[in-house]
DNA sequence: CAAATAGTGTCTATAAGACAATATTTC
DNA sequence: GAAATATTGTCTTATAGACACTATTTG
């Protein structure tokens, strides 16, 4: 068996398969401004040269798919290892409709979905591509190049779904957060107001999910208000109870 | 632009790029005889010949992912076509580590998660390959061809959690069916016994679950007990609130 | 001081789980 | 009749959400 194996695989023919490409995209959500954003790139080349696309790249020979994606985040974010540690990247989904990709190379994408921190810089394009932190609202009035709004449309499901029974709203936030920045997370994720008190208290009592620092903030808030107690993640990856949406629970 | 494009495809050269190729593999999961059990195929042809595996195969040029899909679960299970519209059938997650394919062709493989009723026949295979329902303890103990073991833990863990927050239970057992073989499909998939009463009240409480069809089981219980109600799914898809595995609550 | 916010207290409705009870049915 | 099982009842505890209250801080 070990012979015909080899023998077989002198006679493989690689071109008699149509060809395909594989590349991963990247949804990559931060919070600015209370506002759900997403990082979009300017293409410089074809197709849909001038369009804004999810960035994304072709998966190297060499790499995994996990590795593929990690490189295009940090290339494409310009993140700082110390930040790139703390953000979440997941596999998202497949995507793969004859035709998603106008050249003559059937090219399927795995998309993969990121939660990062507030990042001061604008964000840095590596190369002559022009990258940009776009509102969602802003994202429904464009079109997107491929299917990249259906991609960024499952994402930001998947998104609302993760906070609701993981700590990954913490990824939204630094390394010290208050309850109030927390809450802002799922508030403007799940685009509904949560009662901060219920919250609050449901934030401390689930185990593991936050821990105190002994710490609180410098100051109050920006109209008044006592400081806020600052707080790190507790450890607990999956959140039992759950935080379930209001919105779904009726 | 209309026209750079256009030049760019002339000199587009698809050789330029390493061969690589999409396959969909299954995890297509059933209950038998209180056991959960999974489809494989003995492998006619190398790699791996004589090796058992997921079903699966390549992505034709016309398909899309989802319908590679339900081509290969439709020819591989032999289901009739009422059957097959019961059968739950997603997306679970993509595999491509380099050498994961010992061709020279770099292989990713798009992998489906598939939930089957109980099937009468042992299973029909298409050509001469040979097809079986291997319970889950046995494959534990058989080394399955490329990273397929991988896929079906991920299959296997991703199908517990479904059956938490969704009516996918339904799918593992026939159109009309009692309470208490919804719970064997919760037990067994679970692996854990779940209280007869407080399962029973549940289920029917939770909204669009279940509906009553006004009729019962012809007989009791093989060894005694009064005649069950039968039951059909509700409609629901999500259940709330959900029903949550006695295990991870603690 | 007025307004805003952090954090806590309290009460109610709902849900989960333990346990028991009753009615049917099979061998 | 003995054992098994479906279904319902009851009680306790945990949780979610509504609402109110106090203390602290900013402009």
């Amino acid at each position: 068996m070990k012979e015909a194996e080899a023998e077989w695989l002198k006679t493989y023919e690689p071109r008699a398969y149509p060809p395909v490409g594989v590349t991963v995209d990247l949804v990559i959500l931060t919070i600015r401004d209370k506002e759900l954003h997403v990082l979009l790139i300017e293409r410089g080349e074809p197709p849909f040269k001038g369009e804004w696309a999810l960035p994304g790249g072709f998966v190297q020979p060499d790499e995994d798919l996990a590795e593929a994606a990690a490189r295009e985040l940090k290339e494409e974010t310009g993140l700082k290892q110390t930040d790139l540690d703390r953000v979440y990247l997941d596999q998202l989904k497949t995507f793969g409709k004859p035709g998603r990709d106008p050249r003559p190379l059937r090219v399927f994408t795995v998309a993969y979905l990121a939660f990062a921190p507030q990042v001061p810089e604008p964000v840095a394009g590596t190369d002559a591509k022009n990258a940009a932190w776009m509102s969602l609202a802003a994202t429904r009035n464009m079109k997107l190049a491929f299917d990249h709004a259906e991609i960024l449309a499952e994402g930001v499901e998947r998104a609302r779904n993760k906070l609701e029974y993981s700590s990954l709203a913490t990824s939204f936030v630094g390394p010290e957060f208050t309850i109030s920045e927390l809450r802002n997370v799922y508030e403007v994720v799940w685009g509904e107001q949560l009662h901060p008190g219920n919250f609050h208290r449901k934030v401390v009592s689930v185990d593991g999910y936050v821990e105190e620092t002994g710490r609180t903030t410098e100051r109050g808030g920006e109209r008044g208000g006592p400081r806020a107690r600052l707080y790190r993640w507790g450890g607990a990856t999956q959140l039992h109870p759950a935080l379930l949406r209001p919105s779904e629970t009726t």
